[in-house]
DNA sequence: TAGGCCATCTGGTCCT
DNA sequence: AGGACCAGATGGCCTA
């Protein structure tokens, strides 16, 4: 099942409600239907084996010969895929919910809520950085070592950029560009 | 209808 | 050896 509170609504429900973990999750999985001829069957390109690229790692033979233990071994690997996936979806989620964002009513996808934390967070080191050299300009601590680290490390791209940067891409979000 | 985003399956590779 | 990780492929749902 794929249920996305994107905007309202989003997804419907076509059968099999049921998660086969039971745990709760931001994004309820599909119920696993097992192999299914037609789906997934494709692998990804030869990564150092031979053939073509829409032949490497094509699925072999068939099922006819498979062993019933190496189908059991293939089912329980989807099962912890699943779970690998939804462990890494409920850290999106995390995610999406300490970044301010505009658009409260439309989830962020993924690739938006990477790239809001990243700038989000350089724009927030920015703006420590810029503090603590101030307050502590003369003193002892960490603050200025910090600042001259962080500028050594920055010099592409200045903390103020950052702010800049993180406050025009919301910008940008809100207009759905 | 096309394009974006996503969940899932799958086999290869890496790691313990 | 077995599990974790990775990335290609596929199909479903949704929005413009």
């Amino acid at each position: 099942m794929k249920t996305k509170s994107r905007t309202s609504g989003r997804r419907g429900t076509p059968q099999g409600a049921e998660s086969s973990t039971g745990e709760s999750m931001p994004e309820q999985p599909r119920p696993s239907p097992g192999p299914e001829p037609g789906r997934g069957l494709r692998s990804r390109s030869a990564r150092g084996s031979a053939g073509t690229r829409a032949e490497a790692g094509r699925r072999r033979p068939g099922p006819s010969n498979r062993r019933e233990s190496s189908v059991q071994r293939r089912l329980e690997s989807n099962e912890r895929e699943r779970q690998r996936m939804h462990k890494l979806n409920n850290a999106f989620q995390a995610l999406r919910e300490v970044i301010p964002h505009v658009r409260a009513d439309k989830k962020l996808s993924k690739i938006e809520t990477l790239t809001l934390a990243k700038n989000y967070i350089k724009s927030l080191t920015a703006t420590i950085l810029t503090m603590s050299s101030g307050r502590l300009a003369g003193l002892e601590g960490p603050g200025p070592k910090l600042y001259q680290h962080y500028q050594q490390g920055a010099s592409e791209s200045p903390p103020e950029g950052h702010l800049q940067r993180y406050s025009t891409q919301i910008h940008s979000f809100r207009e759905g560009t």
